[in-house]
DNA sequence: CTGAAAGCGCTTACAG
DNA sequence: CTGAAAGCGCTTACAG
């Protein structure tokens, strides 16, 4: 590697290092007093046009930024909130656990579906991973009161973080039902219908050599999926369910696909639990010669963008995370506004979309 | 969807809405002053041992944490810094642009090395995405102190954020060699080296019909392997070299795979400008009955998580995202220590790892 | 090694 | 509608 100096000069009135203008500098410039200059900041309705516009000059002429710690002192608001991505899962720290979040179309749609409300109220969004070895850091940076609020993803049932974070003064929102009833809202879908929509779809369309590609069983998603696609052959005498529990990544899915294809050579339906994996899986399949849906017919979970990357496109059970992620964040906000509301569970229901590959 | 109350109360000392410990409240329980608890806290190494003591037992009975507002509002620090993820391209906005974010492995790597350096100074990281729609809001973030740095991964020649964030108060790093020449750090890779090491390789190996597929062309990394890649093959006489330009998506690589191969059936060596896309021109390669290499040889670029999830194993040009999101940190560390550092670039070299595809 | 006091830059009752 | 003043919760010279 190789370095090199950059010269040139700051294009800002101010020099970096010199301090940043204060309210009182605009309040002399503009002849008045800091609480007058305050409130045309703030936008209170009881300050005189003139007055105002003379204040808003000397803001514009000076480059005056309020100073957020001098104002979140005394209104105990930072208007932002963080988006915590928890990974209890040792094995899955560091480097792993990041090249999976962002390999993840997942993420992107709780953002994007969280950003959209947020932003709207004038809140800043932060994203802030915690893989096993950063949570302690974490929770202190929730502590230390950076932000007013947080919209937590949080998957494994022994993750620590819905717990301790509910047990800050700071108000959350959990992504999915925590494992141990703790008071917190959460946002969740009903993930045994959305099971039970692909066990029903696969049947009907005569598959009865079924089996599935499950997420990690410590999750409710993983668990859950599972579970309910079971009970839902059983109903039609469909007893034994082969699976093979993997991790919710693309590579997972292959790997498991593998070896449901290796026990079972004659399958000819096959359920799984994210579409991550069902491209994985449907790989594998073209790879060993099998046609989708003719030989074995996949429906996937989440409809994702994956879900359209497929070849052939993925029948996959809908959830509408941008919505779920809109809702927590409007759950977030209200809990904000008042501390005292009470948490409140709310749980969407997922559809089946219907494409090529079952 | 549903809704469901839910009832419990809190763990911790003190009720939500009610106000948190202060340090006075310590001083008083331990009988000394604010300026000792506050020394305590800081690690100051002049307090006597018995007193340190007694403070600690003091923070810990009332459960007591600096208040992040008052502590930055006189140190004008708040351990913490942005890692500003940019995009100014409007066709790629909103949830879209979050959702090639979210699925580019690149990300995860630049997060997985600042976090790296960060973590081990005590320093927090956020992550911002910053799509077209609210580059203003985040500059806006950024202006108001609430972090003491920021690290900007930014592409576009147009991109005005890198421009903007040099302007303000605060240090940056930036990603890339500026397309503009502004007082900034920044940390790169040598882009046409890397693409010649591409060139030589397919060259040596016997293709002579060789194409490349294009990163967007008003980016450095999309221009200048394009231009490094036909430079190295004029030198062996090769003048015309077919392209297509795409979006360093999985998607967009498969496409323009589609595209090249539909004018050019006897190529029989390609470059693609990320591994991503690469994955895709290999998945359209195979479904067009090419074989890989031995009819058409493919090396991308990145050395990804993708390279190694491709069949055959992608040959490509390893850049070490990771050390370089490291140095960025670093760099980022040393302005902020000393304002008045001098902007400096460190270019990194990139190398060629030879898998199965060329 | 410890404490009293000033000050960081805002907002917000409270008067007028 | 505007201003003087108190106060948010810390840190840090400055004395002692």
């Amino acid at each position: 590697m190789t370095e090199g100096a950059i010269t040139g000069s700051m294009s800002t009135g101010w020099v970096r290092g010199s301090r940043p203008p204060t309210l009182d500098q605009v309040a002399e410039l503009a002849g008045v007093s800091r609480a007058t200059v305050s409130r045309v900041i703030n936008g209170a309705p009881t300050v005189d046009s003139k007055i105002r516009a003379t204040v808003e000059n000397a803001i514009a002429e000076i480059g005056y930024v309020p100073n957020l710690a001098a104002r979140s002192l005394v209104t105990r608001r930072t208007d932002s909130v963080a988006l915590v991505i928890s990974e209890s899962d040792v094995r899955a720290s560091g480097a792993g656990f990041l090249n999976q979040v962002f390999t993840d179309p997942y993420f992107g749609r709780i953002t994007a579906g969280a950003q959209e409300v947020l932003r709207r109220n004038g809140i800043h969004l932060v994203i802030i991973p915690a893989d096993a070895a950063a949570q302690q850091q974490v929770v202190g940076y929730l502590r230390q009161g950076h932000v007013d609020g947080v919209l937590l993803i949080s998957s494994h049932h022994t993750d620590p973080l819905p717990q301790q974070v509910s047990g800050l003064a700071i108000p959350v929102v959990i992504s999915a039902r925590p494992a141990h009833r703790i008071p917190a809202s959460y946002v969740d879908i009903d993930q045994g219908l959305g099971a039970s929509l692909a066990a029903e779809h696969l049947y009907a369309r005569g598959a009865r050599r079924l089996a599935t590609i499950t997420g990690p069983l410590d999750t409710a998603a993983g668990h859950d999926r599972l579970d309910g696609f079971r009970k839902t052959l059983a109903t039609h005498g469909i007893a034994d369910v082969p699976y093979v529990e993997s991790d919710f990544t693309r590579a997972g899915g292959e790997d498991a696909a593998r070896d449901l294809l290796a026990g079972h050579p004659d399958l000819d339906g096959l359920f799984v639990a994210n579409d991550l994996m069902a491209s994985g899986a449907l790989q594998v399949l073209q790879d060993l010669g099998r046609r989708v849906p003719d030989d074995v017919a996949v429906v996937g979970f989440d409809d994702s963008s994956a879900a359209l990357a497929c070849r052939p496109l993925l029948t996959t059970i809908r959830q509408p995370v941008e919505e779920m992620a809109g809702e927590m964040a409007r759950l977030l906000l209200a809990h904000i506004r008042e501390p005292d509301r009470l948490p409140r569970s709310v749980i969407f229901q997922p559809t089946l979309v219907v494409r090529q590959s079952a």
